[in-house]
DNA sequence: ATGAAAGCGCTAACAT
DNA sequence: ATGTTAGCGCTTTCAT
């Protein structure tokens, strides 16, 4: 029983006996014996590898796309590299690189890099770029428009006219495509959309423009995600405005930490898990046939809790609860 | 030029001409060449790989781990596996043979699995364990138990007699040591220790156990965790139950979420980033002595913050509070 | 159905 | 300081 027969046992076990077949696999079993995956993938050029670059895994909007990815990747017998880029651009681009041998295709996920840049790289490894549309990339997004939309309208319903966005930051496609969404709704007789912006996309970044959104005289506010929806009610909450008494806020994402806060947040509900199994499926079938460039858009939903309420039983807007409207006694 | 001079070129530059070299890095940026390092590992031994194990990548605690010790491996030019066992020991074990080819060492984290398995995988692969400690393998643990004498000494110093423990999941070396420590503490005249487990531990595990520990009596509950504490909380307040008024609650981990909730919770907070990076260095520092097992114990710490109060301004334990001493004016 | 041999991209002796 | 050679563990023709 020679070594190439071994090799055939594992990798294409239908070309050898069934009786030599076990006798192979049985020892293999007692000797603990797998078949390296590194060398077999020098001579094959399938190393069963993903790689994964999130802008920060600590930031609970990933968490969730990464287990799911992960999971994934596994059922097709495939591991997964992950990588975080702190949210800079010069390092996503060497992380790129550098996975690029050890890896049959990387997943991109809210790259801050230029589409340009994007696309060189894409020449170099298969990717899949999540939160984001490149023409010619296969993509998987959520539709952050269609939830951006269904916020503003579930603001203007309230009663709210002057609507502020906390934008995300500077390169985000999501943050963008809000925006533009963001802009389109708003747009009517007597309603106006005040945008501050660019933002870190965390609690921080919230908290540090709950001095404007406070200034803007908003009586509502859309943040780029539910992190800084958060850090906003916070900012707010020093300031002496309430949510949603004083000021509605919708968030987006719908993180677990959402429903635990107080007031629990309304916000957008993206499918991250369904977008991190996406993503695997379309790199895994990049072989199959790989000019047609997919795009998976999935669909958002607004969820409604406590941070929103129609303006009517709010006070004058973001300024501080002293107005004669708010007589409230305490309960 | 001749191509084990590109070799020495990126594996050992002391032994090329200064000029030849320049030369061979010119080419080789031109050429966008990279040494390919899966088949430099089939020669040298080393992947310089590493892969990460643990329990689950959507429990908060986990993430601000994998990123410390992402970044860290980085730092030294060696890349993360991540793998997702969901608490399943027999995943767990599966996961650690799939990757032993492929990287350089393991790091387990919080793993399920028995004493016995963990010492002969560690045979396989070099192994550093977080969050448990085995005698004669390397770890790197977080002094929980001094956490927990701190989390109930402040009960106690609260007027607390009667105080619940919300064990974590069956194999936990973390719970085992939590309650040791907690029986140990708490013991004294007068006081008493009650202790409900196993839990999953999560928030529907905290959830879970509220009913038990409404009956228990306990006017006081250190939890395994802050996830499981919010949970509780939870629980207990669409049961009428007050914290901290009527219950105090006090988690371990001081994950971000803890500081967001109301109340915000009183916990015991566990170096979870420096853990990632200690367990890394642990685990590149494998080669260089192996037969030196090292032990990191990191120091906890209590975190004080509005899920604790005095016994005196308490309800008569975890009965609804419908008790004579409650008569409080809404405020 | 199995064996023999070449070679994936690289490094590490060993020459020169 | 550089070239030559063998071989890491595997798969894959090509023979048999």
């Amino acid at each position: 029983m020679h070594i190439s027969t071994v090799s055939r046992t594992f990798s294409a076990p239908h070309l050898v006996n069934v009786e030599t077949r076990s006798r192979v696999l049985a020892c293999a079993e007692q000797l603990g014996y797998r078949p390296n995956r590194a060398a077999r993938a020098l001579i094959t050029g399938r190393t069963c590898n993903i790689g994964l670059i999130v802008a920060d895994i600590a930031n609970p909007f990933f968490p969730p796309l990464i287990k799911a990815a992960e999971a994934q990747a596994r059922r097709h017998d495939n591991h997964i590299f992950v990588a975080d880029t702190n949210e800079d651009a010069i390092v996503e681009e060497e992380l790129v690189r550098a996975l690029a041998k050890q890896v049959d295709g990387v997943l991109l996920c809210s790259p801050r890099m230029s589409n340009s840049l994007i696309e060189q790289l894409s020449r170099e490894v298969p990717l899949v770029v999540v939160n984001r549309q490149i023409t010619g990339l296969p993509a998987v997004v959520m539709d952050v428009a269609q939830g951006a939309r269904l916020a503003m309208e579930h603001l203007i319903g309230l009663g709210h006219r002057r609507i502020a966005l906390a934008a995300g930051p500077r390169g985000s496609w999501t943050s963008k495509e809000i925006r533009r969404a963001a802009m389109l709704a708003v747009r009517g007789p007597g309603r106006e959309l005040v945008i501050t912006g660019p933002n870190a996309p965390t609690e921080n970044g919230g908290l540090a423009v709950a001095d404007q959104i406070q200034k803007s005289g908003a009586t509502a506010v859309l943040a780029y995600n539910d992190l800084m929806a958060i850090g906003l009610i916070e900012g707010l909450h020093t300031r002496g405005i309430r949510v949603p008494q004083d000021i509605s806020i919708v968030g987006i994402d719908d993180i677990t930490l959402s429903r635990l806060t107080r007031p629990k947040l309304t916000t957008v509900a993206t499918p991250t898990a369904a977008a991190g199994r996406a993503a695997v499926d379309m790199l895994l079938a990049y072989g199959d046939d790989r000019r047609t460039t997919a795009l998976i858009n999935l669909q958002t939903e607004l969820v409604i809790r406590d941070s929103t309420a129609p303006l009517s039983s709010q006070g004058s807007g973001a300024a501080p609860a002293v107005t004669p409207s708010t007589t409230e006694t305490p309960s």
